[in-house]
DNA sequence: AGATGTGAAAGTTTTCACAGCC
DNA sequence: GGCTGTGAAAACTTTCACATCT
């Protein structure tokens, strides 16, 4: 996980750079974030960690030592300014970009995904669609036409595919997951169960829908 | 988090009970039993936490820690059975078991995890379908009829709802949340964007699409 | 007074490393 | 020799508590 083109042996070193943030710490920013849009409602100028906190399901520390990490947005007294502070964590976590997406699957779960307003919103447009099943092929799904998968490397030259999402069926991750890391695109989301084997300078995330419900299934066993 | 009718002040206790596995434990013994599954096209008698770490992407020790937490499975020198392991994991989370699941939101998403195969191939079986808009009312689903979420309570009387998959918009989440909260209900696998306020005893599940992507504009920007 | 930013403490999770069994 | 099970160590994360600033 370790950044590629970092000079060796540097770990003991204080960094200059925000490598600090735990994937935990980025998953907190994200809930911040949402409710900082939530509460530009209210018209309220500061808002504090206390606030953000129980609106996020956090504790009010937790809020602080994360935003910390980033930089000093608050002031003493006072909180965070409201809308700077939306600001400050959407420039962190790369909104406010024009995120290229490519979805791979276009089964339910891809029509679902592509479908999903939330992604448009924060950035993330989903440019190209492409499937394995060449029968799927030509299909028009408002402007976008799925393409068979075999055109993903062309469409990805020179960078033009930022993030690849991946809602393919079990046994096609891997070969599929493949076929984008060979096409240069350094992002994954991939849904599709299983474990993916890529370089670690290609990012995965992983959203998995059986674990989720496994994991209700053990706490109602108890 | 705490469980249900537990007596007070027993945080210090060491717990005969086995409650000291970690969500995240929970999270890697899903993956476990997926490999091991898998594996079952080897017809090998044995699996190594070796073997069982790299399929899953953990290290060997995790898995051997996660899986003592539960029993002595293995065998020195030899390691697991690997049929056995799998019947004992799956025991674990609770696999094997009829789980009724009631599905609320008939959108997308929706149809999307109605039709996902992963959760029936493995107890989770969605019997009920809601949604919050009375015009998609009496649509058929296979032989599910699509009904107005009032009408949850009377399907859930009895204890006849394990689960709620909640896949409504954003703004109807906690909304719906407490609906199924009152008809009883102590689990949830919520897919709305936010934070819900739900009693202690019901448990909830976060699947947030765009939590997940976020965190790789995240690490595309560093 | 009110609320941040942050070292230090506490708590949790992961890794190490090896005794003990096959 | 191979591999598990597990205390102990290391690493990491969260909470505490308070100096610091408005």
């Amino acid at each position: 996980m370790r950044g590629a083109g970092a000079p060796a042996g540097d770990k003991r070193r204080p960094e200059l750079s925000m490598d600090r943030a735990s994937v935990a710490t980025i998953t907190r920013l994200s809930s911040y974030y949402r409710v900082l849009v939530e509460s530009e409602r209210d018209r309220q100028q500061t808002i504090s960690s206390k606030v953000l906190a129980e609106r996020s399901g956090v504790s009010s520390a937790q809020v602080r030592k994360d935003l910390s990490i980033f930089g000093n947005f608050g002031r003493r007294g006072l909180g965070y300014n409201a809308l700077q502070l939306r600001e400050q964590v959407g420039h962190i976590l790369g909104l406010g970009r024009h995120w290229r997406v490519a979805l791979v699957g276009a089964g339910n779960l891809g029509r679902a995904l592509f479908a999903y307003k939330g992604f448009r919103k924060q950035g993330f447009h989903v440019e190209h669609v492409f499937d394995v099943d060449p029968a799927k092929t030509d299909e028009l799904w408002g402007d976008v036409r799925i393409r068979p998968v075999s055109e993903l490397r062309a469409a990805a030259a020179g960078n033009r595919i930022d993030i690849v999402i991946l809602a393919v069926p079990a046994d096609a991750g891997q070969k599929v997951a493949n076929m984008v890391v060979d096409a240069g695109v350094r992002a994954i989301l991939n849904f599709t169960p299983g474990q993916l084997a890529v370089p670690a300078a290609v990012a995965v995330r992983y959203v998995d829908l059986s674990i989720a419900i496994e994991s209700l299934s053990y706490t109602l066993t108890k």
